[in-house]
DNA sequence: CGACAATAGTTGCACACGCAGGTATTTGCA
DNA sequence: TGCAAATACCTGCGTGTGCAACTATTGTCG
């Protein structure tokens, strides 16, 4: 076994404890966003992501790199925000094949609402997995990561 | 703004990257594998769970536990690699509801030539992550983790 | 100017997932 | 012993996702 080999290994095993993590805490986000404000993760990513743009808008392709998805996803997701008031889409004045996303105030209210929920639970999610030994490390490490 | 309100948006923040950081690797990964090997990073995930556990078996309720996927999906994802003939059940002799899966040889082989693929794919991403400003951070304190 | 390539976004299709409800087996308790 | 509750797993159904193919618009080069 080379050195090589032993890093690959070392990254792969700090792979599976991210996996770990980011899995425990999405599932407990999902159900807890769904329950209360009937939002999916990746929805209320891409309110997230389209409301930090403050002023500033994004085509589609920008969007499903942001929350990276494919574009035929982020096309469907855009779309079933649209239906339900909180986006608007318009065209790109100067490139008509680009299509740029607004948050209304309709989904500027819902995000208001649903963040609180969203902050609170990733904050329990963190909590409980620092109780798991082989969690606890990484859920240090990234409570440093602001501080640092 | 209270402190528990900046502690959770750090926290968020923390989340938001972590996020970030899994989606790029898990889609990398997921492609790899695919092209590669015609697994997807869960059956990765579950063979490499299942022959880590040298020897030992694992119910199915456990198995999904480990890979953070519902009993329904674990079923299939079994049931999948089962008619590919990379695993094998069999009814736990003690408690005839519980059952057991054991990865077969074909199994075993298959694991051992994704694993480089694997590593060495997570290893790549992690590099390409590494190159990004906001992921930077994460990734060193990943890289850390095992040496600390 | 005109045709061909490149880019932006959408849609048909197959598939993996979670939820709710189902069966089989075991446990608890009177 | 007998019966209800709990446990372990499976299945029908609806939905979100990625891939490949499609349309519309823009860019490029002879």
């Amino acid at each position: 076994m080379s050195l090589d080999d032993d890093a690959a290994e070392a990254r792969a095993q700090g792979w599976r404890t991210l996996a770990a993590l980011h899995a425990r805490i999405e599932d407990s986000l999902e159900k807890a966003l769904r329950r209360e404000h009937s939002l999916s993760v990746s929805e209320y990513g891409v309110l997230d992501v389209l409301a930090r743009q403050d002023g500033w808008h994004m085509r589609m392709t920008q969007l499903s790199n942001a929350v990276v998805l494919s574009q035929s996803a982020t096309t469907r997701l855009v779309t079933r925000l649209e239906d339900r008031g909180l986006l608007q889409r318009y065209l790109c004045p100067t490139d008509r094949r680009g299509i740029y996303t607004e948050v209304t105030p309709a989904g500027h209210e819902l995000l208001a609402a649903a963040r609180p929920t969203h902050d609170a639970t990733v904050s329990a999610a963190l909590d409980e997995a620092g109780e798991v030994p082989e969690l606890a490390p990484l859920v240090q490490a990234l409570d440093r990561l602001g501080v640092g």
